[in-house]
This record gives C-alpha cells, sequence and structure tokens, in this order.
DNA sequence: GCAGTTACGCTACGGGGCGTAGCGTAAGGA
DNA sequence: TCCTTACGCTACGCCCCGTAGCGTAACTGC
C-alpha cells in the first residue's frame, strides 16, 4: 500500500475543479429533492451541474458513493448544544435529527444506501465514517457533559462504557428514524419530551442498580 | 370505490394460479438472497418462479410491491411468547427480530423498500398493513399480558395509553433496526438483555412518577 | 516558452432492464 | 358449447449504465 491517498506529493497536471465538485453534490441534493433516490440518474445529475457525465465516474464509482458524499455534509449541521441538563440537551439532539430526516433529500438518500451497504462492504465503511460518526460523537460528547455536571456517574470499566454509548445511539437514533421513516409520524416537542424521559428514566435506573 | 377488492362476486374466466404466486414469492426471495435488492430484477424472478414476465405484472405494479409481499409472510413468524415476565418476553421478541434481519432477504430488503416508500404514499400504506401492524401487534400482546402480571399499570387514557404504545414501539424496531443495519454489531442475548433493562427501567419510572 | 501530465467536454456505443402490445393457447364458468 | 379471463411467448421502444476515444484546457517543471 503506497501512499497514494496523500494528494500532496508529486502532483502535476491539470488539477480537479473544486467548483465542479461542489457543483456535482449540490446537483445530487437537488435531483435527490426533485426525483428522490430511485429515480435519480448519473446523467441527470451531471446536465444538472453543467459537467460531462465522464467527470462524476472520474469521482465516484456510481450512485452509492456519489449520495453518500453529497447527503454527509449535511449532518454536520448536527451539533450538541449545552442547555444545562441533560434532558434538555438530548431533546434539543432528538429535535435537530428529526428535522434533518424531514428534508427530502435525507428522507430519501439515508435508508436507501443504507439498504445498499448490507451487500457492500465497502459502502458501509463509507457511511459509517462520513455520516455515522458524525452523529455518534454527540453521544459521546452529551455523556461527558452530563459526567461533568453530575447527572450521569463515571464509568470505571472502559468496555462496559463503550458499549453502553453504542447501547444508546442506537436506542436514540433508531427510535427517531423509526417514527419519522417507518411510522411516518410526525416527531415534535412532545415526542421528543417523552421519548428523552424515557430514556434518561432508564439510564438513571440502570447507574444506581 | 366499487368493492372491486373482493374476488367473490361474478368471478368467471379462468383463475390466477395460486401456485404460481406462492412460485413467484419464493423466486423473489431466492434472488434476494442471491443478488440482493438492486439488482433484482423482474426478468430474473420471471425465470426462476417458471412463469412469463408479464404474468408478474398482472399481479404487481413493480418490484417494490412484489418485495413488500414477499418479505411480508416472513414476519409472520414473529411471535409473542409467554415466559412469565415482560422481561422476558421482551428479550425474546428481540432476539426474535434480530434473527429475521440477520436473514439476508430482509436484511436487504427492508429498508429498502422503506426507502421507496418515502415517495409513494400507497408503498407506505402496503408495507405499513403488511408489514409494520404485525409488529406492532406484539408491543400491544405484550402490554396485555403484563398488565395482567401487574407489571404495567393500566393507563387510564386511552389516547395516552396509545401514544406510549407507539413510542415503545419505535424504540424496540428501531433500535434493533439501527443495530444490526446502521451499526453492522451482532445483536445477541447479552445486548438484548442490556437493552431490555433500559427500557424497562425507564417504563417503571415513567409509570411511578 | 515548451514538453509532459492530468482533467475536462463531447460523442458514440454495447449491454441490459423496464413495461407493454399483440397473439395464440389453456382453464375455468354459465 | 360459448364466454371470459389467465397464461406463455415474442418483440419492441425507451431509458439508463458505464466506458472508449478524441481533441482541448489547465497547470508544472525544465
Amino acid at each position: 500500500m503506497l501512499s497514494r491517498s496523500h494528494p500532496k506529493p508529486l502532483r502535476t497536471g491539470r488539477p480537479r475543479s473544486a467548483a465542479a465538485d461542489e457543483a456535482i453534490l449540490e446537483a445530487t441534493r437537488a435531483s435527490l429533492v426533485d426525483l428522490g433516490w430511485s429515480k435519480l440518474t448519473m446523467g441527470d445529475v451531471a446536465t444538472r451541474a453543467g459537467v460531462a457525465k465522464t467527470t462524476l465516474y472520474r469521482r465516484w464509482a456510481g450512485k452509492n458513493e456519489l449520495v453518500v458524499d453529497a447527503v454527509a455534509v449535511l449532518f454536520d449541521e448536527l451539533e450538541m448544544p449545552d442547555l444545562g441538563s441533560l434532558s434538555a440537551d438530548v431533546q434539543a439532539v432528538v429535535l435537530q435529527f428529526a428535522a434533518l430526516l424531514e428534508r427530502p433529500e435525507t428522507r430519501t438518500a439515508l435508508m436507501a444506501v443504507v439498504a445498499e451497504s448490507t451487500r457492500d462492504e465497502a459502502l458501509r465503511t463509507r457511511i459509517r465514517d462520513s455520516i455515522v460518526d458524525r452523529q455518534k460523537r454527540l453521544v459521546l460528547q452529551g455523556r461527558q457533559r452530563a459526567q461533568e455536571r453530575g447527572e450521569l456517574p463515571v464509568e470505571e470499566d472502559e468496555e462496559a462504557a463503550s458499549a453502553t454509548a453504542d447501547l444508546i445511539f442506537d436506542v436514540i437514533a433508531g427510535a427517531v428514524v423509526h417514527r419519522a421513516l417507518v411510522s411516518a409520524e410526525p416527531i415534535d416537542a412532545d415526542w421528543a419530551r417523552r421519548f428523552t424521559a424515557l430514556l434518561l428514566a432508564g439510564l438513571e435506573a440502570a447507574a444506581s442498580s
């Protein structure tokens, strides 16, 4: 494995257009909104972006990878606020995540690429790195703050702590996604409040046991 | 809306082959296993089932509807056992659901059709009727038994009770699906135990408040 | 400047799936 | 037996995929 990943050393020839990159990703999101995942085509994206179809294939292997990258940046909007209590923080994140899932781009793309990833290890890694880990970071951040406030105990066993964080992450993200996309019911402040109450009550009980 | 749904009245001519129906659904599941959702084609399913492609289109509008029906029957396997305690019952259902998601047919198909349903109201209804409601029934059944055992209080407000059941359903199904397909981590007895402990502790705390 | 290297736009193409039309045949019901 | 509907089969136009080939554009090192 030569260090081919670093584009630094010995770059010669015409550089890739950064403007084209952004235009393509923007066009991809627009096409997702207008056409949805299944009817989105590489040709349509190329036309919208004002580039040749071959230019897309020089950067992305196919529709899957392209859409993951196009949607990933939207997850940068997610932030863990510091509202003074774990309950308020969790509710805020839940509502943020729900708002993201309200957007037609993410709605149609997220489940589709996850479905594809069940048969594509490389795609799963790409999703994990560019989307899932960004969400997971929020859980770790929230726990950190809660521990500083004394709302959550500091777990000694690092392995157990990691497993707990994974569990909480699956519960939060899973419940929100399921509510939004499967049950197709609105996620309002009231739902966020009731969900958070359920989750935190479970955590407290588990901590005191 | 004439009562076209009931095939009873005035059925004349050659009846549809029930054997063909089953052969097609079985072929669809086999094709899902071999090819996955994205590479599954109507032509391939027809060939496997030993029927003409036109026969498929006489029964299903397209790939989405066909796959939903093919996978839906697998969800009939889900059953709420009566193991004597709510905790044991929930753990058992979680493991059952996880086992279902281990199967390549459901793995590749479930998220894909849900993704499609975000832009197809009719498909969403179909999924709800043939898949989601079958799972939801288990939650209601489990609550019923837990109330009979005295493990859960009987909620007076019917609307609040329904909202709680919906919440629990989204938490359980969402967490299991997220763990299995997004985090792509194994769901073993230990995870089921820890998840159930978290959920039930939250429920008890909410009930006593 | 000039040569070398890489990116880009464009065209064209084979391959394959989609969904339907049309036809002759098969299987039930009145 | 007639009527009606389902079935198998063939053929088709349509669209998308992913790539090859070519001339041009942009940037680097000499």
